[in-house]
DNA sequence: TGTGATGTTGAATG
DNA sequence: GCATTCAACATCAC
C-alpha cells in the first residue's frame, strides 16, 4: 500500500519506534531485499548506532544514524513495519529485525520481496544518484510545468514518474486524474496549462489530505477513491460516463470513461 | 489453478 | 542521446 501517505504513516510510526533508539542486535532472515549489503555486513553496520531522526521523501525513508550515514526504507508493494516485544508477535513475512537497547524490536515485513533496503553513507548523494525529484508535497507549480509541458508521455506515466515528482503511485495517479476528469492516457502535450495546473492542485491536495487525515489507504472516506469507482462498469458520477479498466503506463488503472477527457 | 497486486529498474524500442 | 514502454523481479491471496 505504500504510495506518499503511507510512507508517511510509517514514518510516524518509524519515529515513536525508533527514533532515540539504540540498535543492539540486527537479524536478517533473508537478505533479498537488502540491496548493497549481504546480511552480515548490514547488521555489523548498524549493530550499536543510535537512530537520530528520519526524513521522507516521496515513498522512500531515510532513517539517520548517530555516524551521519542512514538507512534506508522503501518498503515496495508489501513493505510494513512492526513493534513487538515477544518473538512470538513477529509477523511471519518479517525480513529483518532492528532489536533496541530497551527489548523492544522493529520488523520488516515484506511478504513480496520488492523492498529496498540500503545502508547509505550519504542520502543526499544517493538522492541524487537515483534522479528522485521533489516531494509531491513540495513541488512548485513552476518546477511541474516545466518537467511536463509538451512531453509526449501519458500525463499518468509522468504522474507516476519519480523523478519529476516523488510520492505519486498508482491508485493516487488514478484518483487525480478523475477529480480532474483528464483521461489518464492524455498526453501531456495535448492537454491546455489550465488542466495541467488543475493536475497539480489536485496532486498536492490528495496528498496533503493523505497525510493530515488518512494515515490508511481504507480509512478515506467512503466518497474517495478507490471506494466508489475502482469497479467496473459502474456508472460515473451525475450518471455520467461508466468505470473502464484499462493499462495505463504499465499499470492497471481505472477511469470514468465519458466524465474523464 | 490461474491471475493480478499500492513499485522500480534496466533492457529494448522508437 | 533522449523519451518511452515493458518485462522482470518474488510471493501471496483470491
Amino acid at each position: 500500500m505504500p504510495e506518499l501517505p503511507e510512507v508517511h504513516n510509517f514514518k510516524l510510526y518509524f519515529d515513536a519506534a525508533a527514533t532515540g533508539q539504540t540498535i543492539s542486535g540486527v537479524t536478517v532472515h533473508d537478505d533479498h531485499i537488502l540491496r548493497n549489503l549481504p546480511g552480515p555486513a548490514f547488521a555489523d553496520a548498524l549493530t550499536g548506532r543510535t537512530i537520530v531522526g528520519s526524513l521522507r521523501r516521496g515513498k522512500y525513508l531515510f532513517a539517520h544514524l548517530d555516524n551521519d550515514h542512514s538507512l534506508l526504507l522503501h518498503f515496495g508493494m508489501t513493505g510494513d513495519l512492526k513493534l513487538y516485544q515477544e518473538t512470538a508477535d513477529r509477523n511471519k513475512f518479517e525480513r529483518f529485525a532492528l532489536h533496541f537497547a530497551d527489548g523492544n524490536t522493529l520488523g520488516f515485513d515484506d511478504p513480496r520481496k520488492f523492498a529496498r533496503i540500503l545502508y547509505l553513507q550519504d542520502h543526499v548523494a544517493y538522492i541524487q544518484e537515483i534522479k528522485l525529484g521533489p516531494d509531491a508535497l513540495d513541488l512548485t507549480l513552476e518546477d511541474w510545468l516545466d518537467a511536463v509541458k509538451g512531453r509526449k508521455a501519458t500525463i499518468k506515466g509522468l504522474l507516476l514518474n519519480q523523478s519529476i515528482l516523488a510520492g505519486v503511485g498508482n491508485l493516487y495517479a488514478d484518483e487525480i486524474c478523475y477529480r480532474t476528469r483528464i483521461h489518464p492516457a492524455a498526453h501531456a502535450c495535448d492537454l491546455s496549462d489550465d488542466q495541467l495546473t488543475d493536475i497539480h492542485t489536485e496532486t498536492v491536495a490528495v496528498m496533503k489530505y493523505g497525510t493530515e487525515n488518512a494515515p490508511y489507504y481504507k480509512d478515506y472516506p467512503e466518497d474517495w477513491f478507490w471506494h466508489v469507482w475502482r469497479e467496473e462498469g459502474k456508472a460515473g458520477p451525475e450518471g455520467i460516463g461508466e468505470v473502464k479498466v484499462t493499462k495505463v503506463a504499465g499499470r492497471t488503472t481505472y477511469f470514468v470513461e465519458g466524465w474523464q477527457h
